[in-house]
DNA sequence: GTAAAAATCATGGAAAAAGGGGAGTAAGTA
DNA sequence: TACTTACTCCCCTTTTTCCATGATTTTTAC
């Protein structure tokens, strides 16, 4: 039985590139694609694909957004997060809002046939590079784990936002946000403001919630 | 005569997709693929393909320098950039070092092959939306104008340094760098540090030089 | 060769952040 | 219950940034 095939990318020429690297495979079934999260969203009320390959920046809706709501929906469909991006950040949410596997752009041939065939069998697949980036120790793990305010605080920050704006916005004291601002910068490892939304940015923790 | 056309894409789901939009074309011969900068160069050494279809982000050099360099030593080969970022400031950067004409990686067939026959008569192709981005009034332009200068205080900025170490590593005087912070500040329309490097790092202008 | 743009330097003052302390409360967990 | 974590608040000092204003010298481009 051949597995059913989607895409959901908004550049056409990786579509092409995907759908002429499956092309002669016999087990394949190509039902189309998307190149963008709510026509995603509409294919899916009427057609029901095994696996759905799915690019994380999409021009409406991020991925891993996305997947989560496809999953929540239909929980038998699986999906392949696709990405130019191997930040660990990325692939651990992709795999957090359900997605079964996740390949970058550069894959070969024979590394995407390997992704289906393995998530379709109900199987998690990672890529090489990927796998790499998610089994880095925890002291190499460049991601420090920042609590729910501290991620408010930061993102005003990032906004250009003074202690004394952020007070005022959040209810609370100059001061705390003082040490939140000081415990942020421990935390990330950060010299000053401008090192600290760097690595917050490179992190993706202000892009992508 | 059919066109040899040479890819440089890091991607190889793209290649693929573009080697599968031109198999048809009888007017196309297509000579191959490079996957960064050096291997591109190597390769001219002993071909000469009449267009090349250029990334802009290599692992290697990105694809506005490389651009330059092919387009002095071979300055008959046309150079078409291909990117998924539809920013003025690549653009513009990849037509002045010689680039003839820039095509999004959504593009269609046609739009590819509209590219390549026009750029091959040694004439100019912007793809549509990269048209109408370069004919955005300067005051929609999101993408500040900087200079040399600004850009490395800029990226010394973001790493955090302060304008004493700034001036001491480009043996500059501290009030030079601090000149140079404010206009950036004041090009980038920042109210503060923070929020120019948040700025800086969604315009991409930290990661590709 | 000239005009424009870029890079350089400066003063002085107000505002904000960085760095170093210390400390209490509420909530959830072992 | 004892312990940890997150969140809250405070003081003081030094450093750094931000702002306004002005000016000279190189480079670059036509």
């Amino acid at each position: 039985m051949a597995t059913k095939i989607f895409i959901v990318d908004d550049h056409y020429m990786v579509i092409e590139g995907i759908h002429s690297l499956l092309q002669n495979e016999k087990n394949i079934e190509w039902m189309g694609h998307a190149s963008n999260g709510a026509s995603c969203l509409a294919f899916l009320i009427h057609e029901k694909p095994d696996v759905i390959l799915m690019d994380i920046n999409l021009p409406d809706i991020n991925g891993i957004d996305l997947c989560k709501t496809v999953k929540l929906k239909y929980p038998d469909i699986y999906i392949i997060g696709l990405s130019t991006f191997n930040q660990q950040s990325f692939i651990e949410k992709m795999m957090e809002n359900g997605a079964s596997g996740y390949v970058l752009k550069n894959a070969t041939q024979h590394e995407l046939m390997e992704a289906i065939n393995m998530v379709a069998a109900g199987k998690q697949y990672l890529s090489f590079d990927a796998a790499l980036a998610l089994r880095k120790p925890e002291h190499e793990n460049d991601t420090p784990v920042i609590t729910r305010r501290e991620k408010e605080v930061l993102a005003h920050i990032a906004d250009g936002m003074t202690n004394n704006e952020i007070a005022q916005t959040l209810f609370i004291s100059v001061t705390t946000v003082d040490t939140h601002r000081k415990n942020l910068l421990a935390k990330f490892n950060a010299r000053n403001t401008a090192s600290l939304v760097k690595i917050a940015m490179q992190l993706n923790l202000l892009a992508i919630n």
